[in-house]
DNA sequence: CATGAATGAGTTTTCATTCAT
DNA sequence: AATGAATGAAAACTCATTCAT
């Protein structure tokens, strides 16, 4: 009972460490965080974090891993009944807003060359993206937009890939650059996504 | 004579220090540079950096406008009497393979949001491409292409930021995914640059 | 038990560190105090110091706070019978003779024109006599002098000013001149006082 | 001819490097100084100074002998026909406001305890002022004062020492405080001498 | 399980001084 | 006489990590 109890506090004292170092990271960058602010923010000593995690590189690979979906499913889905290129256009700007207000995060794991962390985040690679559920929706429009003649035939997961960059090339800059404009951020969007989608037409 | 000596001597030092900090930053990124490290290598006192250079950021200033810009210059110029698709086409495949030699700095150079960096490396802010001499032929390979109709009138800075992001994002991924095919690589690229410059067209 | 143990460790290395600091100061001034020597002298590493205080600041602040202080309480109270001219000669005297005893110390503090030491020592501005305590003796014996007839109306904040001033500079010149025999002293002073004194009345 | 040449110039750069020292310890103090800094704004570099003194020590100390007798020395004679009430008064704040112009200076020297600046500046031992012209127009004041019925007859010597020490207690607070505005200045100068002056009198 | 003291290596920068040239 | 490269020690501060308690 009681080493139940222990255990359920036990991966709650994870949790809370894991939600303060994402907290930090994510308002602050990578570079702000330190154990010493964790366990101050907890009301902990420095050394008991080595309780639950045996190095602060473990931390941040934990939150890439455990966090990041979240953020990336935390996208709202599209109404699947409106056109391919409508789904398309509002699921990007979607992402993207969604992305930039977890910019630092984004960008740790985005930019990261880590093998574990590819292992989640890789898109290029042929044949990936099965394995990525985030896909599923704009693979389907895809095909969508092409079975009604919309757009025209092509390799759907070459497609994917290269549209997916395009966007994450403005989106990485937005981020990178910090002091774009709201007004000119959409601005730029909808220039790469009006390009994109008649990219796409017949 | 001697004098003469010195300064060839204290320009090869200058020159050595640039060399060991670009390998850090290459190898390791730009957190990875510290003076100590450089002073370490050249078995130097850490000390005397500041003979040569006035600051860290100086250095990395350094670095950025004497060797960065050597690889963004080495993009070999595309013939201009070839149709602006051609040109467009040829350049953004030439740029994105002459980054992919040096990789690592321009990782770390182009995903650095530290100010110095973007002085030089920023380019979706309103107006700001100007500044830019790289981005002279892609401009005018737009404005010949809306003057001689193959593309639609638009805002030719705002579409020049996006289709250079949009390939920004295809290079930034293979860069940090780093086992892309060749062949692979060809295709995404193929497959980006058919949908944008399907996209700019009438 | 073994906390309380070691709150009391804790509590007697803050003090030795405050003690060290405070003789460094004594013998060789503020600028002569830094983190290194304080370690050195200990024989802990420099950083441990930052378990005890926050910064070389908060040592210095916590020094003027903790012990400059308590020179300047240790000056004993004067029979408040007396006649308020007999309160002004016996407290000066007895504040000189006690900085006296403290005179390196007295001197680095007083000397200094760090702002945070300020905060503590400035007397010249105006209203900064309400917030120090130590002047409450010569206010009030100003006052009484006025009330009972024997010193002429006045502006007692800057006549209290002026002459502490004074008095000030007579401490300052037998600390830094340092050779002044006991009997010449007690004339400088004896003199001064009559001039001053002789001053304030009608 | 060539040689004496020689030796004027390097008596020049001598006074060059002090007139450079003095400056900045005027104008930023004595901490602001450094080798480095001289010899930039010489203009030479940094080795060279090691030929005209042997130390940077070496250089303080002679602008503390060579240049602050300058700086006392034109403070203005005061017309010694005026009563000698106005003498005391107006010199001595034509003192205070001198000093207060090259404060930095002014401190460096007379808060220094070192034998060889003593020799210049202690005033407080018995029979010194007679080796003190400075004091000279303050003693002959006094005398006048008291001979012609003005002033209480006394030890003039003690006596001088007791006023200018008042005096030096409230230019050095001026100094040491730095904030005070002009105004406030005025009113404690003016205060002080009041009771100095009146303490005087018969 | 938790503490908190301690370390030791790390950060950039400054500076007086030396010395071969 | 002058240079300028080089040193080495110093400055304050940070931080991940260890470990006895």
């Amino acid at each position: 009972m009681s080493r139940k109890r222990q255990q359920m506090q036990s991966e709650e004292i994870r949790n809370s460490i894991l939600d303060i170092a994402q907290r930090i990271i994510s308002e602050e960058g990578l570079e702000a965080l330190s154990i010493r602010r964790i366990t101050n923010e907890m009301g902990y000593s420095s050394g008991s974090i080595y309780h639950y995690f045996k190095s602060k590189d473990d931390i941040i690979l934990c939150i890439l891993q455990e966090r990041y979906q979240r953020i990336i499913k935390s996208v709202k889905p599209v109404d699947s009944h409106l056109p391919p290129e409508e789904i398309i256009r509002v699921s990007m700007k979607s992402y993207i807003y969604n992305c930039l207000e977890w910019s630092s995060l984004y960008k740790a794991m985005m930019f990261s060359s880590s093998p574990q962390v590819l292992k989640i985040t890789a898109v290029l690679e042929e044949g990936i993206l099965k394995n990525r559920p985030a896909f599923r929706g704009l693979i389907q429009a895809l095909e969508a937009g092409i079975s009604t003649g919309i757009f025209k035939a092509c390799n759907v997961e070459l497609t994917a890939q290269a549209l997916w960059s395009a966007m994450f090339g403005l989106l990485s800059r937005l981020i990178i650059e910090q002091n774009i404009s709201k007004e000119h951020m959409d601005n730029l969007m909808n220039r790469q996504l009006d390009i994109l989608l008649k990219g796409l037409c017949l």
